[in-house]
RNA sequence: GGAGAGGUGGCUGAGUGGUUGAAAGCAGCGGUUUGCUAAACCGUCGUACGGGUCAAACCUGUACCGGGGGUUCGAAUCCCCCCCUCUCCGCCA
């Protein structure tokens, strides 16, 4: 079975924009650091335009002598001088493709790496340090103890067993034991069933691999091939979030159904951590493996704003339920990711640690994705038009379970479980030290 | 994994190597009729990428009938490879 060839749109961004007004999309890709690729994908468009017409007047000549050849052999007259012509058009169109085809790869190739542009309301900033905290929620806990990290209270607790973990798939592949597993498990269906009853999702079960096409569609591909797990004799990877599977479940499709399409999903999520080895080592900080419930939701460009805005709310609304401190912050140009447009991280204060944890990265990609991915819908006027689609984790498991614990911890040695998980752990209300 | 059947526009579904980008129907859109709804009738109705226009409307070219390649002056139509779906068999959670 050989790889699946992708067939990915040639624009991620629009080519005609960047075109038409070059210096609007230098400036947004600027901000994101990525301006020389702009003078790149102009240059090799402008190589491929320039092709593409001659050889397209060469084939509307084949069409027309050929439609001729067709007419004189039912009237019965002789045609072999315009077939002999025909047969020469046909050696120059060779030569023509040659150059064509290394010249449109080169440009769509290009184009795929192009990041999108921030969204004109996104704080300039060159990296993190320009992020800005637009909200927080929540006391962080006081204690009169030392607060633990959250490998610590696991220890205790009998929550974890990282060392046997490492065993089966090397460092960073948690293994979960017995309360640990559970609390896991309690948290994913708690958040399932708030996004599914009370924010209007519909859950999907999505496949955890996907093909190279799908991961193109995203945005994960080309750029991040490097931190993905890939299996090696298919045309499949790992997925490093549901955004993939969930995204790409309406690739090139033209969407029927009302917008906005709000699903929710919980999948395992895959990720080599490349260029991050010796951080965050210990405990769930930082993993290769982990569980995370993610919506994801198919807008019309005129309410994808609103649409990110209830997205974080969403997503606030499992922290705030779980009792959880939590703060916002609003990515600022320069660290945008490669596919978002305008992006919020939360963070989750963690005591023991004493710092904020990302459990959360809600954003709206506007067209990128949809165009990538081909993914689109028919508008007011009728006409077929890219849509909007925005993701958002609807939190990460890992971090999650570390805020839970650390600031949950008692003098005792106990966790005290947030009371709206209780239910979903069989009305447990702490979690007390293995004797 | 083996055998068979099939993949055509939003959907259903015709299709001959040569003015077919593709019949027909449904849906959609615009309109007429109508007290409203329904119905009827008329018209319109694929996508992408180029060129023309400051731009849009519009005009025009090329490509696309699962994907790739081949035969041919000319391919949805013939040939090869691949992918997918369905049915049956085998294997297995």
């Amino acid at each position: 079975m050989g790889p699946t060839p992708s067939r990915v749109s040639c624009t991620m961004l629009d080519l005609k924009k960047l075109r038409d007004d070059p210096e609007a999309a230098r400036r947004g890709l600027a901000a994101k650091g990525a301006e020389a690729l702009l003078d790149e994908v102009l240059a090799l468009d402008a190589q491929r335009r320039a092709l593409l017409t001659a050889t397209e007047a060469l084939q509307n000549e084949r069409n027309r002598v050929s439609k001729e050849v067709g007419r004189l052999k039912a009237a019965k007259q002789d045609a072999t001088a315009l077939m002999e012509r025909v047969r020469a058009i046909n050696s120059e169109l060779q030569e023509q493709a040659t150059a064509l085809q290394p010249s449109e790869a080169a440009c769509e190739a290009a184009l795929l790496r192009l990041p999108n542009l921030p969204d004109p309301s996104v704080p300039v900033g060159a990296d993190a340090a320009g992020n800005q905290v637009v909200r927080a929620w929540g006391d962080r806990p006081a204690f009169d103890f030392t607060p633990l990290p959250h490998w610590e209270l696991g220890a205790r607790l009998g929550l974890f067993d990282f060392e046997r973990g490492a065993r089966l798939a090397g460092a960073g592949f948690p293994l979960l034991r017995g309360p640990g597993a559970r609390l896991s498990r309690a948290l994913i269906q708690f958040m399932l069933d708030l996004h599914t009853r009370e924010h209007g999702y519909e859950e999907v079960a999505p496949p955890f691999l996907c093909n190279t096409a799908a991961m193109t569609g995203t945005g994960q591909l080309p750029k991040m091939a490097e931190d993905m797990y890939r299996v090696t004799d298919s045309d499949l990877w790992l997925i490093p979030t549901a955004e993939v599977p969930v995204t790409n479940i309406y690739r090139e499709e033209i969407i029927r159904a009302p917008l906005p399409v709000r699903l929710t999903a919980y999948s395992p999520c895959f990720r080599r951590e490349a260029g991050a080895a010796g951080k965050d080592t210990r405990g769930l900080n930082r993993v290769h493996q982990f569980d995370k419930v993610e919506m994801v939701k198919f807008t019309t460009p005129e309410s994808s704003a609103d649409e990110l805005d209830r997205l974080v709310r969403d997503a606030e609304d499992v922290l705030q339920r779980l009792e959880l401190p939590y703060r916002i912050l609003e990515l600022c140009t320069g660290d945008l990711s490669f596919a978002a447009a305008k992006c919020y991280d939360l963070e989750l204060w963690a005591p023991g640690q004493d710092r904020w944890l990302e459990v959360s990265s809600c954003s709206n990609f506007l067209d990128f994705q949809a165009r990538r991915a081909r993914i689109r819908y028919k508008n007011e006027a009728g006409q077929t038009a890219f849509v909007h689609t925005l993701n958002g984790s609807g939190v990460a498991l890992p971090r999650l379970i570390v805020a839970v614990l650390e600031c949950g911890q008692q003098a005792d040695g106990s966790v005290r479980l947030p009371t709206a998980l209780r239910p979903y752990l069989g009305g447990l209300e702490r979690l007390e030290p293995a004797s």
